[in-house]
DNA sequence: GAGCTCACG
DNA sequence: GACGTACGTGAGCTCA
């Protein structure tokens, strides 16, 4: 006899995350999971052909809501995360699937699938029989024994395709033998499902202490025999706590069933109840498939009618699950525990005052102790300055418990206002002892370090020796949640803690007289600085329950988490810039300006500020009298770039000369001259500063200089990127994704023609062009084209008539009449587009395909603007967005597959869809293939995409040759 | 500090 | 038919 018992919750979560969202083509209705779901169901039974063939076998569903283990303890998986929306209606469709494949379909109340599980497991084995459980859930781990073994069927990148999990295995996993297995889990906890646990104990600890002592119950009793000071209190303190976690973890074999085991007898795969409820599905291939082996011909059946797009109800009816979203809305609930930790906290008033100051190191191994015990710290730098490149550190703050916060001052200067600096001021530690102490807390992988925009600690940390790991960030924590919105500490302890922090400049002061932090009083600096500490560790215990409740926590952990580091190492390394080469472009440009500008005022007639748009208004349009004035919303003459165009195109040599003073002067005060500023003085580069939580689609920003803007559109602009050049030795590498945007868009909108043409490589405006005016692609018109491309950028804008005229210098209507046949070539488009309005407007965001939301506010405002505005960044921002996970996703991964495939590289910066590089000369040819592998993979696995990517990677001395 | 202009993807 | 427009940024300058 073999028993095979299929995991379903895991099965349909599993082919719900492996599939892309697929739909019912004739409704709508979410299919996605439901088609992985049957999928595995039919690979499942063919792997068990053979020897392996059931005699008995069910699939065995989650009852949702409540189990008995909530009235042991009301946290137990708590923090699961409700459904996806379009899953939900699909939980009662994968009990429909489970009936047609003949199979019987369990659950029941008050109980979960495990225990069902185990149940038949047991009984089977008592009579002698073996058993098969298909699940990855190590929580099932206990029942595997000589009879009883698991079957992993999920496809990792690498393994094979399926996993027998014996008693091997499972010693493997947990260091014990399966029967013991239980006992492990009760001192370890379980975070996912929220089981306690002994606090600091993990899977290595707990084996070692059963295999010592045998069992849990045994443990407990002999606990005080552990050698280990600190261990052997927590665990005589926490004995309580691991007997209720034994209880949740610990299987029921003695669960009522109500369907016994002989009722679970094999039945054949009948093709009357599969083929039917397949083509109600509107599974067109896999129907064929199965009737193929099957031997049937599909026509004979016709499609389950109460299942049919054409029934009504047809979502909500079926199936006796409860399985729903709204039932994981109840009092125990992610998002309702979210709530309540964020009651709990803003119940903990917030003082200005009381924080410690640490002086000496006894105090300071108080508090080491103290983040010990805890696992985790809030942590704040106080440094000179802004830049972490250049600030020197004056004080860090620790924060353990919310109210619980200290300020260790370490540079703190006095003699304010003495020319000569004044001296070091007293009762402060020495900076290199504290250090010392604190560096094996800040590197310890198994305490959690909070920041709030804490790329900026590990900057300050990295120049002193100090690796700060693991992480934790409340800013990023904030934008995975809410967006670009005002991330900063302020905004956010207004918005959830309704606290007022204290501003810098309330003990600084404002303007030139401001003091850097090492010249305020110690304790000034303490109550300000420790405060950051402590409002931060509050924000995270707000912030953490609250990724999970609102699915945020894949975004934030796979992409934004992992960057920091990066981006980290990037501002440190900095670039290399060439002074002469930009001095030498300054001295050009300022002659080229002053005799444009001697010019300027001869044709108008008089001298005038010429960077003055309020002065060149007046002459144009007031004195000269010149035509085509439009006013900016403020009743200003506008002057920009395109006004002046059409002037100079009129005829009126003055507004060229302007546009050329522009050109240069533009160029000069914003990069030749303002570049050599931002050269460090320590490291002779220079070091831009990222901004992760910036930008509404999910790019970077780059700050101080920034360098995602360096001139490349202009000829006179190429040469500032001579400037950028490889350290001596060294070669630039620059490596860009070739029309990703587009890409994307194809893959998201799923537009055939689009697709094909990326495959087989062709001039993607190119082929707009051909599509469209039906002219050959060979030879294109570069007019043509040129029109082409504009559109396929508009498309990505979220295309209006008007934009495109005036990109094209066309007529309104004739720009309709584009878009008009483009969307008639290119039907999917429309279709992509109006489903984004759709989005936005129910549920208050979009999505990227990789799961970051892009929230709006106002999504359902009534003012006609604005609303137009909102549907047209609502169709960019996935598109945008996506593309911008992508390279978060290159970025992260590169630096580990640099070093695996011995390729020496730095990565130096980003510009949104280019990565720069440094490496030894001799090493860079070999650096490109690896890079560009790297880039090219980036959405594997977690998306499979319909397009290939590309990236162009090239090596040179400088930038500009480099691109 | 707001508004304008313009550099980039 | 209103509404005022291509999406996303940051920096330097003028002028109040």
């Amino acid at each position: 006899m073999h028993l095979v018992l299929v995991d379903g919750s895991s099965f349909i979560f599993r082919a719900y995350h492996a599939l892309p969202p697929l739909t019912r083509k004739s409704d709508g209705l979410p299919v996605g999971a439901v088609a992985g779901f049957c999928n595995m169901l039919f690979k499942l039974s063919e792997d068990l052909k053979g020897e392996k063939t059931p005699t008995h076998m069910a699939v065995i569903f989650d009852y949702s809501g409540k189990s008995f283990r909530n009235d042991l303890y009301d946290q137990y998986k708590a923090h699961r995360p409700e459904a996806p929306e379009d899953l939900v209606p699909q939980f009662p469709l994968t009990r429909d699937a489970t009936r047609a494949f003949n199979l019987p379909s369990i659950e029941q109340e008050g109980y979960e699938a495990d225990d069902i599980i185990a149940t038949y497991a047991c009984q089977m084995r008592d009579r002698g029989g073996k058993v098969t459980i298909v699940s990855s859930d190590k929580d099932l781990m206990q029942l595997v024994d000589e009879n009883v073994s698991m079957l992993d069927t999920i496809a990792r990148p690498g393994q094979p395709p399926m996993r027998w999990i014996g008693p091997d295995e499972v010693f493997e996993k947990f260091g014990v033998t399966p029967d013991k297995v239980v006992d492990v889990q009760s001192l370890c906890g379980d975070a996912v499902d929220n089981v306690p646990g002994i606090p600091g104990i993990g899977i290595k600890t707990a084996a070692l202490l059963i295999n010592e002592y045998g069992d849990l119950e045994t443990l407990l009793a002999r606990a005080g025999e552990i050698k280990q000071q600190k261990r052997r209190e927590t665990i005589i303190e926490n004995a309580e706590l691991a007997r209720i976690s034994r209880k949740l973890v610990a299987l029921d074999c003695n669960t009522p069933v109500q369907i016994p085991l002989d009722d679970l007898v094999r039945q054949p795969i009948d093709a009357k109840l599969l083929v039917p409820f397949l083509k109600a599905m509107e599974f067109a291939a896999f129907t064929r498939r199965v009737s193929t082996l099957l031997e049937v011909d599909p026509d004979d059946f016709s499609a389950d009618a109460a299942l049919s797009a054409t029934a009504e109800g047809h979502s909500g009816q079926s199936g006796t699950s409860a399985d729903t979203g709204a039932a994981h809305r109840t009092n125990h609930g992610p998002e309702a525990h979210a709530e309540a930790v964020l009651e709990k906290i803003r119940a903990i008033p917030c003082r200005h005052e009381g924080y410690e100051i640490v002086r000496d190191a006894h105090q300071l191994a108080g508090w080491v102790e103290k983040i010990i015990e805890m696992g985790h710290v809030a942590v704040d730098t106080e440094t000179t300055g802004l830049d972490n490149q250049q600030a020197d550190l004056v004080g860090i703050c620790l924060a353990t418990e919310p109210g619980a916060a200290c300020y260790i001052p370490l540079g703190h200067v006095d003699g304010v206002g003495d020319m000569f600096g004044g001296g070091r001021a007293e009762g402060q530690m020495d900076l290199r002892t504290a250090l010392d102490m604190l560096k094996p807390i800040l590197e310890d992988p198994a305490i959690l370090k909070i920041g709030q925009n804490i790329k900026y600690d590990l900057g300050i940390f990295a120049r002193y020796g100090i690796t700060l790991t693991p992480i934790d960030d409340t800013m990023l924590m904030s934008y995975a949640l809410d967006g670009a919105r005002n991330n900063g500490m302020d905004a956010l302890a207004e918005r959830w803690l309704s606290h007022t922090c204290i501003k810098f400049s309330d003990i600084a002061g404002t303007g030139k007289s401001q003091l850097t932090f090492d010249k305020l009083s110690i304790e000034k600096a303490a109550t300000y600085a420790a405060e950051d500490a402590d409002i931060t560790l509050r924000l995270w215990h707000v912030l953490k329950p609250r990724l999970a409740a609102f699915n945020a926590t894949t975004v934030y952990e796979t992409i934004d988490r992992p960057l920091v580091p990066v981006l980290a190492r990037m501002e440190a390394r900095g670039v290399s810039v060439d002074r002469q080469i930009l001095s030498r472009l300054s001295g050009d440009f300022a002659q080229r300006a002053a005799a444009l500008e001697e010019e300027a005022h001869e044709l108008a007639g008089e001298r005038f500020n010429l960077g003055s748009p309020k002065q060149l208004g007046d002459i144009l349009f007031g004195r000269m009298g010149l035509e085509g004035g439009t006013k900016t919303k403020t009743g200003a003459w506008a002057t920009g770039a395109s006004v002046l165009d059409d002037l100079a195109l009129q005829g009126v040599p003055l507004a060229k000369v302007l546009l050329d003073w522009r050109g240069v002067t533009k160029l000069k005060s914003t990069y030749t001259d303002a570049l050599p500023d931002y050269i460090n003085p320590r490291t002779n580069r220079v070091h831009t500063s990222y901004h992760q939580a910036a930008v509404a689609t999910g790019r970077l920003s780059s700050t101080d200089p920034n360098l995602q803007n360096i001139p490349i559109r202009t000829e006179d602009g190429r040469k500032i990127r001579t400037a950028f050049i490889a350290a001596p030795g060294n070669l630039l590498i620059s490596a860009d994704y070739s029309q990703i945007e587009l890409r994307v868009l194809a893959h998201i909108a799923d537009i055939d023609a689009l697709k094909d043409a990326f495959e087989e490589g062709l001039d993607i405006h190119a082929m707009t062009a051909s599509e469209m005016f039906g002219v050959p692609i060979e030879g294109i018109d570069p007019m043509i084209r040129r029109r082409a491309k504009a559109i396929n950028f508009g498309i990505i804008y979220g295309i209006s008539a008007f934009g495109l005229a005036n990109q094209l210098g066309i007529a309104r209507s004739e720009a309709g009449d584009y878009i008009k046949t483009y969307f008639q070539r290119f039907p999917g488009i429309q279709d992509y587009m109006e489903q984004q309005k759709r989005l936005v407007k129910a549920q208050g965001f979009v999505s990227t395909i990789f799961g970051r939301k892009i929230p709006f506010e106002n999504a359902n405002t009534k003012n006609p603007s604005e609303r137009a505005f909102i549907e047209r960044a609502s169709i960019n921002a996935p598109i945008q967005g996506s593309a911008a996970d992508i390279i978060r996703r290159a970025m992260i991964r590169m630096e580990k597959v640099l070093a695996a495939e011995k390729a020496q590289a730095d990565m130096l910066l980003q510009v949104h869809d280019e990565l720069i590089f440094e490496a030894p000369a001799d090493k860079a040819e070999a650096a490109l293939p690896v890079i560009r592998k790297v880039m090219e993979g980036a959405a594997e696995p977690a998306v499979r995409l319909a397009v290939p990517i590309q990236v162009d990677a090239k090596a040179a001395e400088n930038w500009e040759a480099a691109h």
